[in-house]
DNA sequence: CGTTCAACCTGGGCGC
DNA sequence: TGCGCCCAGGTTGAAC
């Protein structure tokens, strides 16, 4: 579930809690399969015992919590994938709850728990050092964020690409935090069609494309990312996000669109759902409005 | 290079 | 009620 919108989220409910010492970790017994993780469960809950937590950053959908101790300091990525979720109030269910750390403030008596929760278990942690962090959060894992991406950074990297234009907006090497709801919202909002080959792509398109793919994903996290039928993705509060209801395509197969009022399709494409408007979203060039 | 498929998992919805 | 099937916001690696 969580893209950029939904992780970016993520990482502003719990930015409270910068500053605070993880008192505690655990694995709980809950699960049936535990989660991918590295190192195991037992040295990670070791290596982050007593450590501060310094920072919290986002690099695409992936969370990096800095925990600090006086002699060095480790990152621990979180990858939520699907069901994943971070949280600071009651989980939904108490049998995927992942990982809980118990935070203290400075001068507190009181604990927070900080939890890890994930249903479908897909996600993964890593607790790495400053050049781990590099290598699955650096340049050469994850290309510019979406929220930063330019024309230039586009045209660049896809210029010459063959592939259609929605499949390469999931690459995650092009760009930062795009999946498979807001690739199709912002190409609807671009009025590009997704089937549109990167290399036909005109110079307009990409500044439309890179413009675009900033302005959605901005006002997406200004509405807290999207929950689809109120189901999984919640913020660290447990609050639904409220840009489901700004959707214009997806999951809308068979509706009006909403600017055009022509039935919006669904097409497959690298084994997954897109969601465009044909009138809208010309295969070449810009129709209407 | 690019595409396709399977795999990793749980759970909701649907038709029968 | 139950069963089988399809679907789901993601990523990876193997095969072609």
């Amino acid at each position: 579930m969580p893209e950029l919108p939904e992780v970016e989220t993520m990482r502003r409910g719990i930015l409270h809690l910068v500053g605070s010492r993880i008192v505690r970790a655990e694995f709980p017994r809950g699960p049936k399969r535990p989660i991918s993780t590295h190192p195991t469960p037992a040295a990670i809950v070791a290596d982050i015992r007593d450590g501060r937590l310094s920072a919290v950053e986002r690099f695409g959908k992936r969370l990096a919590l800095a925990i600090t101790f006086p002699t060095h300091e480790r990152w621990l990525v979180i990858e939520p994938r699907m069901t994943g979720l971070m949280l600071v109030a009651a989980p939904p269910t108490a049998d995927h709850v992942r990982l809980v750390m118990h935070m203290q403030q400075a001068g507190e008596r009181r604990r927070q728990p900080l939890v890890f929760w994930d249903q479908r278990g897909l996600g993964t942690l890593r607790l790495v050092d400053a050049c781990g962090l590099e290598q699955v959060c650096g340049p050469r894992a994850l290309g510019p964020d979406g929220l930063a991406v330019t024309p230039d950074d586009l045209a660049t990297s896809l210029g010459h690409s063959r592939r259609a234009i929605k499949v390469a907006l999931l690459d995650q090497h092009a760009v930062a935090g795009i999946g498979n709801i807001y690739a199709a919202e912002i190409l609807h909002r671009a009025g590009i069609h997704p089937r549109v080959a990167c290399r036909r792509m005109s110079r307009r398109a990409w500044t439309r494309l890179a413009d675009t793919t900033r302005a959605v994903l901005a006002e997406a996290v200004r509405f807290e990312g999207s929950s689809i039928g109120d189901k999984l993705y919640q913020t660290p509060a447990r609050r639904p996000g409220r840009f489901q209801h700004r959707h214009r395509v997806y999951g809308r197969a068979g509706q009006p669109c909403v600017t055009c009022r022509s039935a919006i399709h669904r097409i497959v494409q690298g084994q997954r759902s897109t969601f465009f408007c044909p009138q809208c979203q010309p295969r070449s060039g810009r129709s209407g409005g």
